[in-house]
DNA sequence: GGAAATTGGTGTACTTTTGACACGAACCCC
DNA sequence: GGGGTTCGTGTCAAAAGTACACCAATTTCC
């Protein structure tokens, strides 16, 4: 930092949680329903938004991201990356966004700054009640995200691109899977993110060669079809 | 973004250029020598630090990233990447820092969040005379960095580590050599970022199987054993 | 003018990884 | 008990990665 500099205009900040969840079938965004509970929450006068908020005046970055998708969504301890931050001038202004900001931010003029963080989860771990007052969290197939407020289109197209970087190097694609789960699972999963088919024999041969994964004395249960091994995922130290 | 939050304290918003250089032997970054010319720059009364500032009202990253780097070293036009924000809520609060940021910073009490760009120049292309008034910037090898001001040195470190995870697979390191080079300078480049030692052989192998990289009619001169090849790196349309 | 020092440049054999490919087994439902 | 569905398995060929040693071209120094 270095500073002939003295226009000093305030900036607020945000943080924007893009968070990625599996049924089974295909990848689904976690959004909010946004205005007050009971008043607006049943219109649908505000647009959706990825959970995100202002970062507190004595947070870090992190700590905000944890903060604000626990407050949002009761998700706690999850993993979450930081990814990008967004920070077109205009991003905030649009004439979409411009009721909600009036009515909700302290000083709707202000710039925001965003930066992003994406996270996984299981879907079996969190079954948001969509017609809950609790909950405001809805899954959304990642296909069928709406109009969103603000540029987050944009942040979970960003965050999806770098889900598929991260998936193929850091082993983080397990987040997003139940702790017992089958090897077709697994490779569904994969190919959904990489977007594109892989060969069962080949792949199962190199999830084989990966110590981290380990078969249970378990089969799965109730399914309409021969039942397949499970397997659960063990972090290295 | 979503808010019942009110609580609306300005941040103050500023970019930090890591910029990361190759001279043939090591691998150098860009740090600059903070005050006013002729009356702080030649004392050591402040800390060193990457080349940054604080973001315009109404300027984009990106924009605002090129600007600063511009006027600081009068680099135009080069490759830079967003890589992290740092947002840590006391990074600028260390004693240390304190009689730079109340001589320069109009609001020296802000939190200060700052995004880390990370780039990458050709030796050859910038040599900033060290002792100029014009320039406050200077090479330093990346294992002489001294203690540099804020969480510059942690900047550093992780600008780093992104630039070694990205060299593997987008084809930035060509940004790092001047127009014309051996393959010699590319494997030492590569051992370098990457902290390990390569075949000879194996490692034209594989360069030659890069189409990109092409071959001039050409030699090294003025060098004190037999002249290399010179080579070209061809960006794909 | 020749020797020493230095980096440039080249090929082969072995191992490992990747990629393509087909069929019987186990379970549910009807 | 038959039909539907997913599970689970091995082999072969091609490609990529890895290990390894010597002569060539230039400058400098004697």
């Amino acid at each position: 930092m270095q500073g002939a500099n003295n226009t000093s205009i305030p900036f607020d900040l945000s943080i924007d949680n893009v968070v990625f969840g599996f049924d089974g079938e295909q990848l689904q965004v976690l959004l909010i329903r946004r205005g007050l509970p009971g008043r607006d929450m049943e219109t649908d006068r505000f647009l959706m938004a990825v959970p995100g908020d202002l970062i507190l005046p004595e947070e870090g970055l992190d700590e905000a991201a944890h903060r604000i998708l626990s407050n949002l969504t009761s998700l706690n301890g999850i993993f979450l990356k930081q990814f990008c931050a967004f920070g077109a001038p205009d991003r905030v202004f649009a004439e979409k966004d411009r009721e909600w900001l009036t009515s909700f931010r302290r000083y709707p003029d202000r710039r925001v700054v965003t930066i992003g963080y994406y996270s996984l989860v299981s879907m079996d771990d969190y079954r948001p009640k969509p017609s809950s007052f609790a909950s405001r969290a809805e899954w959304c197939p990642l296909k069928e995200i709406p109009n969103l407020a603000f540029d987050h289109n944009d942040i979970i197209a960003a965050g999806l691109e770098k889900l598929r970087e991260d998936v193929v190097h850091h082993n983080i694609i397990f987040e997003l899977l139940p702790e017992k789960f089958t090897l077709g699972q697994l490779q569904r999963l994969h190919e959904i993110i990489l977007g594109k088919e892989l060969d069962k024999r080949n792949f199962r041969k190199n999830v084989k060669r990966m110590t981290e994964v380990v078969p249970l004395d378990e089969k799965q249960e109730g399914v309409l079809h021969k039942p397949a091994q499970l397997y659960t995922y063990r972090k290295p130290d």
